[in-house]
DNA sequence: CTGGATCCTTCTGGATACTG
DNA sequence: CAGTATCCAGAAGGATCCAG
């Protein structure tokens, strides 16, 4: 793929080398509800039990919002705490590698909340 | 769902009459490619035809691109201008409200870039 | 020859019921 | 309560086919 840095600097590299970031961004935060559920966590900033943070997580279902968050603790984002109770208790909290997304994410919600009157209503 | 704003401000609102921007975000730019795509036409930033802008986006199939394309258009991110011409000439541009995502995207292609070479070799 | 429409297969995601 | 298994609809990939 023929791509440019996020610095638009224009290079010459073999498709099979080199990734555009958005495609890399979009491999590495695959699905649909990764990017609502990565920044729910940024926000709360402390440890969630997986039930509430299903419930701020609307119309995200068990299923999904398990896979996202295994896959989210593979890659260094998220960390799991399994506490040995009855009835059992699991908890996630963002890493410190997870928050640096919060600005990135954040410049994302802004734009939204800026153009969600206009483009929701078309 | 309880959401906040990019401004972290805590609201009380019911669910069904508020919408986590994030949430607003991945129900406008859905789909897999999206981002790459909207991102991709951003940084040409001038008329391209729909070939060229195919070989830009590597894996991406031409049904895909041609579905999300249409899409864009529809909420006014992209224009589409047809040539009447032979061999046809179909060629895609961003539009004004389309490049004021130019900066929250480019800050997730940034953010990729930093943590890439840690991220990708896990 | 280009853009894209169509058919078919594969995979992701939603709804529900069930287990430790 | 958290997570799994099952079943099913919809999204996305691959390969043609078509109009101009």
């Amino acid at each position: 793929m023929i791509c440019h840095t996020a610095q638009e600097v224009t290079m010459t590299i073999t498709p099979k080398e080199y990734q555009c970031p958005m495609m890399q961004f979009v491999n590495l935060i695959s699905g649909k509800w990764s990017i609502p559920i990565v920044y729910r966590l940024i926000i709360i900033d402390e440890p969630v039990r997986f039930g509430e943070l299903l419930k701020h997580l609307a119309p995200v279902t068990q299923k999904e919002l398990t896979k996202h968050l295994r896959a989210f603790e593979e890659k260094g984002l998220v960390q799991r705490t399994v506490y040995a109770e009855i009835p059992p208790r699991v908890e996630y909290e963002i890493t410190a590698l997870g928050k640096t997304l919060k600005q990135p994410l954040a410049g994302l919600a802004v734009w939204m909340e800026q153009h969600a009157a206009y483009l929701l209503h078309k």
